[in-house]
DNA sequence: CTATAATATGACAAGGACATGATAATATGA
DNA sequence: TCATATTATCATGTCCTTGTCATATTATAG
């Protein structure tokens, strides 16, 4: 809205935030999987993903700065997580670049509008509203690790958080 | 969204739709509301809902471009409803002008995201989507008339679809 | 026919999102 | 120290959203 989402336009199958937020869980998640290894190089990142690289360098370097990830520059630099993929949840990454958590969120934009005050949609508007914020707060990057190619899960796995 | 929202910035309360696809709910929600008394005039919606009047004269004939709304014009003129509230849900309004019908809703916008090809976040963020995706179609103006200043309903109003 | 009320439309501009390119700063290894 | 790898930063540009202003078009009333 603003909250959290607009419409990027030209996109065919497009999610609820803005490209650079969802550059930024593309990237965060990318280097989850592969921070075993070492640090990730930016440049590794843009060509695995396909993604400009210039304008992947500031998402990173503001992910850093809000420390989410970790930088280290020179060889053998990179970007690593800051925190353990189990204890980062997706607001943690998506609400630096768009307002995903919001405190009062009225559909209609009524600066007033509470439970006490509520506007036209509020009693409606209110439970999909939850559920979506819950979704960023309650989802951690670890918990999308090894999700990729699992069409229909057999049996439900540990959460481990 | 572009499934459907971005941030608007420098909004307090700020919603999950742009800035437009907002106005646009609250003027049909206004002309729904007061459309017994004859056509309502775009001046008069402008100032009682405080918003840019000329930017909103253009958002009302995208309007009734669509259909959703019908113009007339001269002495006695302004915008009504072209279609019964309760025949009207929110989607027909809002996406106008915010995608907020995904075909295919990846939030990691990988275009091949599919139940049989899922992404890493395709298994826990379907269902939000889909309750996001469903209250703007089911939901209609007509649901939402009446509706403010109810804190806590005490019993359940009849549907009337 | 004319004045007036209203919508319809076009030109324009400020600001932000998205993006590109070049350069500076810093760490490593020889 | 020096070359190199890598992040940090700055300058710039395009496009879209939001918004303003002015004008054209159309209907009604007298």
């Amino acid at each position: 809205m603003r909250l959290w989402f607009r419409i990027p336009a030209a996109f065919p199958g497009t999610t609820m935030l803005s490209q650079t937020a969802e550059y930024a869980l593309r990237v965060v998640l990318f280097i989850a999987q592969r921070e075993a290894a070492g640090p990730v190089v930016a440049e590794t990142i843009a060509t695995a993903l396909g993604l400009p690289q210039n304008y992947i360098a500031k998402t990173l370097h503001r992910l850093a700065q809000a420390g989410v990830l970790a930088s280290v520059r020179g060889k053998g630099g990179g970007f690593r997580l800051a925190v353990p993929a189990g204890r980062l949840p997706l607001i943690e990454v998506v609400g630096l670049f768009d307002r995903v958590e919001p405190v009062r969120q009225c559909l209609l934009g009524r600066p007033a509008c509470s439970d006490a005050h509520p506007c036209e949609a509020h009693g409606r508007w209110k439970g999909v509203s939850e559920t979506v914020a819950h979704f960023f707060r309650d989802t951690t990057i670890g918990d999308l690790l090894g999700e990729a190619g699992v069409a229909v899960p057999r049996a439900r796995r540990a959460r481990g958080r």
